[in-house]
DNA sequence: ATCACAAACGCAATATACTTGCAATTGAAC
DNA sequence: GTTCAATTGCAAGTATATTGCGTTTGTGAT
């Protein structure tokens, strides 16, 4: 839970999206996860009425204009957390309990396109799998 | 094509499995790729008797051993290649054509693990998505 | 060389994640 | 309030990968 919540109607909208009831839930839900969640965790969140497939193009239409961003945990499917009012980052996902935890990017896309014949680097993944510390404790 | 083939067949043992004539042609055919492979890809390049099932296995297996790695370009799909025997990378893919480069690993585990509740950090993903040089002149 | 057995295989069935087609609805711009 | 592209809802379909299970085989031990 967070306080302050935007005017998810409006975010849409400056997002080239139409604000539509069941887009507005969304958003909002997902800025209330602390983070990245699966279409099956949005479907318990989110009213039984609302439809799969709406979801499934709610989700890739707001990827694509950059208002959520897609997560690969390696779980076999996608997750989704917020993109924009938050600054770009990545994870650290626990391979035996799922605690995942955000951690700042330290990567320099501008020193990648001076290396190779890419002179346009628009985007890139970075995702750190390893043991939590309570895991370790109880291996 | 590369020359000085490895041995295959011992390659599998040390890795902790049976070096089935299957195994030895499908690490042949990673190995003679220079850019991660699909399993639709793998497929074609193996004799179409190969089992689906069993190469799906044997892959989950071999990179299970770290003998091969999995590689996430967003297409929907696994992608393969060779990780023994070669150094650590990561890849840049062009959005617009698909062309793949290697790119060399910068990224630093262990000041991660100072930085986070994770003190064990075993794997990452990093790749990068643009645009190629030809692709930024016919845009 | 033979044996024992876990690993790997082959085939059919199944599951999961996601997509497509299309008619109906609706938010946003004018 | 009219217009129209964006979005929705439902049904059907596709792509990717997995499971179950009986059979075969590579490997290490004798
Ligand atoms: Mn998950
Ligand atoms: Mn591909
Ligand atoms: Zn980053
Ligand atoms: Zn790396």
């Amino acid at each position: 839970m967070k306080s302050n919540n935007p005017d998810f109607a409006e975010l849409l909208r400056e997002y080239g999206s139409k604000a539509t009831p069941g887009r507005v839930t969304l958003l909002k839900v997902l800025w209330q996860e602390d983070k990245p969640i699966s279409v099956a965790g949005l479907k318990k969140k989110l009213d039984p009425s609302f439809d799969e497939v709406t979801l499934y193009r709610a989700l890739e239409s707001l990827t694509a204009s950059g208002l959520i961003r897609e997560v690969d945990f390696r779980h076999g499917h996608a997750h989704y957390e917020m993109n924009a009012l938050r600054e770009h980052h990545h994870h650290i996902i626990c391979t035996s309990c799922g605690r995942v935890e955000d951690t700042e990017c330290r990567v320099q896309e501008a020193k990648l396109t001076k290396a190779s014949a890419f002179r346009i680097i628009t985007d890139h993944t970075a995702e750190f799998f390893g043991l939590c510390n309570s895991c370790i404790k109880t291996a």
